[in-house]
DNA sequence: CCCCAAATTAACCGGCTAGTACAAAATGCT
DNA sequence: AGCATTTTGTACTAGCCGGTTAATTTGGGG
């Protein structure tokens, strides 16, 4: 954006645009592919900025420190990811269909998105101090139980559910299924092989996690025992 | 073990015993504390030391650097918590009531040990490198998957089980689940509350959990659709 | 009881790294 | 034209932190 650079005698000489945002968003994405690799205290803010446009400065004009720039990063990282789930169209659909689609798409999406599962890994090895503090991030993430329950009531409604699903604990579920196949990916891999992670037996866990998540709300699995 | 500290007169003028193996042991309970709490870079050589009976220098001269001890706290925590799975007897039982009973102690083993499972975290985020490099670490774990290629073979031949359960499949669902109810308990109870953290909550996930996985391999889980 | 390798201690060092100081200039809204 | 905001650039520092130097004690073997 900037970078016109026409050195000329004097000691400040560059010609440039103003574009606040701009930067902003630059520092931020090189921010959160970097927090995700190294962690916290493993980033440094100099690595941070050599793949920028811009120069140290502006981190510390814009974010105060490291750890303001981690939180800004996450917040962002977080948004982006929820933002691609809200694209998802459910309330067209019936309660196990809709379900299933949620599945397989969390499945996919978080498999998409590495880096904001890093983030996470990361704000959990911190205790999530700095989701606790956000807003932002709290917010995005009651609007994902919101699609849950929504679901969740339909399907109580119809019938089609078991009457003590419960949304947080069916998010968990999804979630749990989901992140650990890309958190636990390098260990997993390390220790059995990559097999598990080829396109063809991720398809098959895929469905595996689908048919388990219905399975464990639809009314009809059958008198256990 | 040592420090009997009787300060004389010339620089070095203390009283001390020799223990090898103890003072070995001590740096690396401590370290995994250490490395589990705050991550490879986040760990701190002082702050171990400081919580040791001994001296920083024995650190290098017992394990060469950081990421020396770092690597066999590492190996330490596996062996423990496999060490512990080992006693678990599952051989005198009919499949489906092992592989409940397996299910269930590890999601309770699992909660046990989360200084094992923050480890296990911040290896993933190091791409699981150590992992790779230890030859004892991967010994341990394929012992686990024999296990249940145990269960799971006698299941078919009894019938119980479906023809195409793979125990490295069935393996990767159970630590999902267990895993994950532990390495992101933080973010879970910051953004949806603790609730689901409760013992009673946490029993009740536990049986959730048993049914999934147990539902997922039984040969009667009756025709989907 | 003496020797010597192994074990242990305390003080020290050098580089890395987050953050700053300083100085100036271009931008663009009003 | 005025002026707050944005941006540049470099050099600097303070302190943290991994790793080292070098001396000293221990205890088993001969």
């Amino acid at each position: 954006m900037n970078r016109t650079t026409a050195k000329v005698a004097g000691k400040h000489s560059q010609s440039w645009k103003q574009d606040p945002e701009g930067v902003r968003r630059d520092i931020l994405d090189v921010a959160i592919s970097e927090f995700a690799a190294r962690g916290l205290s493993g980033a440094r803010i100099d690595d941070i900025v050599a793949r920028t446009r811009t120069s140290k400065r502006m981190i510390y004009y814009y974010f105060g420190d490291k750890d303001g720039l981690y939180a800004r990063a996450l917040e962002v990282a977080y948004s982006k990811v929820r933002r691609g789930e809200e694209e998802l169209d459910l309330d067209g659909l019936p309660p196990l269909k809709a379900l299933e689609k949620l599945v397989g798409f969390t499945f996919d999406h978080h498999r998409a998105n590495p880096d904001f599962i890093r983030m996470v890994m990361i704000e959990n090895i911190h205790n999530a101090d700095f989701i606790r503090k956000s807003d932002v991030i709290r917010g995005l993430n009651v609007a994902a139980i919101d699609t849950l329950r929504n679901i969740c009531s339909r399907g109580a409604k119809d019938g089609d559910f078991r009457a003590d699903t419960d949304p947080v604990r069916l998010h968990w579920q999804i979630s749990a299924l989901s992140f650990f196949n890309v958190s636990n990916q390098p260990s997993f891999s390390a220790l059995f092989g990559p097999d598990l992670f080829t396109d063809t037996q991720q398809k098959i866990l895929r469905d595996e996690i689908i048919r388990l998540v219905v399975g464990s709300v639809r009314v009809s699995t059958e008198p256990t025992k």
